[in-house]
DNA sequence: AGTAGCTGCATTATCGATAATTGTAAACGA
DNA sequence: TCGTTTACAATTATCGATAATGCAGCTACT
């Protein structure tokens, strides 16, 4: 294979050694790296053939990477006008977050029989990764290990069809994480804030990884978002009931 | 433009005058209504250029076709080896339909003050379509109309993120209530099911009008599918602590 | 007999070109 | 001046053909 002429276009979509098995997966890593890290902002639209240069590749290809991101809620696709990012607000990131905690609390808790070492090993492999990247200040790479790791759980679960709602949730939880200004006072490294987790799925209790990680992802979202998380508290004292008096902040 | 000649195909997908602007939503509505009827079977593969010739379409339009019905969650594409129809069971549907009457009483309760005289019309007709539908016996098109009806309320809700989240929901608890034999002992019209929905959004009074949607889809569930009602029960008295010692039925 | 490697075949992935659709702004008439 | 109509430009939708991939069956060798 003869050396590509054509890199001028890399404007955006810069991110580095993405996992791609196929092409239309290195679009579809490409622009979600972008988004996830605010390099686009939210309403801007995505034109296929533009993009299709920026990434020498065809505009069908394109069309694929954009549907699978619009399967993430990542983008919405109105036909023949265009392809635009989308970002969710506070309230709607509070509900994905009380979505993810119910559904990750039952996944661990059907998981937890069927873990094994080999299990255990795949997820301390997540850990250690996820702790290199966060040393690296990849903070793309290490949500995505993150996402990876408590997918790994629930993947045990027995669930598959509960799968895509839950990479959704924890996916535009991370997003609100990614724009703030690191709002955590006393850091705290991937593998610490997952060791009672892995401790309760050694232990094989059921009700004591439940708690561990609903904990956790209330910690995650306090340390990252306090927005969020009082949103969020609101959410599951009083449910249904609320008076949203509290302006929306999209 | 001369006759089509190549009608053949019709053997599945037969569903008539569907709503379809776009080829593309043809092939996509035409399969969708299959896989709902359960004119096609769990784990059965689609094949693309198979499908294109059924339609008189080319492979990729029907490609686009088939990532649609992923983003559903109705079939899961793995690269290269094909297009699997996908089923969810009766534990993975009564999570979704908890997650639904959470997002449903949450859409209602802030969707309530801004409903106006044309939005309550809007919904009126989508209940005398409904009514008719029901009256011909047409299930595909009542179920579409239901989920259009509910989804019109909570598009009012000032939440479009979670949109794709409820869509998914309520798309697949209808596909438990195709399946099974009309458990109803007592039938009751489409209008009458929802009238209580109706009469607390013309109140305007949001307490009312979250209980009568929670009831609602109570109701759904236990009329349709009392084995989907009592896994939901289950869910919402113990949530977390449970011991899923009852066999799952894929 | 058993197994590694090869070879076709079915299927998906990608491409480049063309058709269909939408929005915009200029041209026109009252 | 205002409203309508008509080209035009930008973009998506569709197509047919070609490349890449995975799988099953066969062959040849030990």
């Amino acid at each position: 294979m003869e050396p590509v002429k054509s890199v001028q276009y890399k404007s955006l979509f810069s991110g580095p050694k993405l996992p791609a098995l196929t092409k239309g997966s290195a679009v579809f890593h490409g622009i979600r790296r972008a988004i996830l890290l605010r390099e686009i902002d939210a309403g801007q639209p995505l034109i296929e053939q533009q993009i299709g240069r920026e990434f020498n590749c065809s505009q069908g290809t394109v069309r694929e990477a954009l549907m699978r991101l619009q399967e993430e809620g990542l983008v919405q696709r109105r036909g023949y006008k265009g392809t635009f990012v989308l970002r969710s607000s506070i309230a709607e990131a509070a509900q994905m977050a009380d979505i993810r905690i119910k559904l990750e609390v039952e996944g661990i808790s059907r998981a937890v029989t069927v873990f094994e070492e080999p299990d255990l090993a795949e997820l301390d492999d997540y850990l250690q990764r996820m702790e290199k990247s966060y040393a690296e200040d990849d903070a793309y790479a290490s949500s995505e290990l993150d996402r990876t790791f408590h997918l790994a759980i629930f993947q045990r679960s027995g669930l598959p069809a509960l799968e895509p709602i839950l990479k959704r949730c924890m996916l535009h939880m991370h997003m609100m994480t990614f724009g703030n200004p690191a709002y955590e006072v006393d850091p705290i490294s991937p593998i610490e804030a997952h060791r009672p987790i892995m401790e309760a799925l050694r232990a094989r209790d059921g009700q004591q990884a439940a708690s561990a990680i609903r904990n956790h992802i209330n910690e995650v979202a306090s340390r990252w978002s306090p927005q969020l998380k009082s949103a969020l508290d609101a959410l599951e004292s009083g449910p249904g009931a609320s008076t949203p008096s509290s302006g929306e902040t999209s």
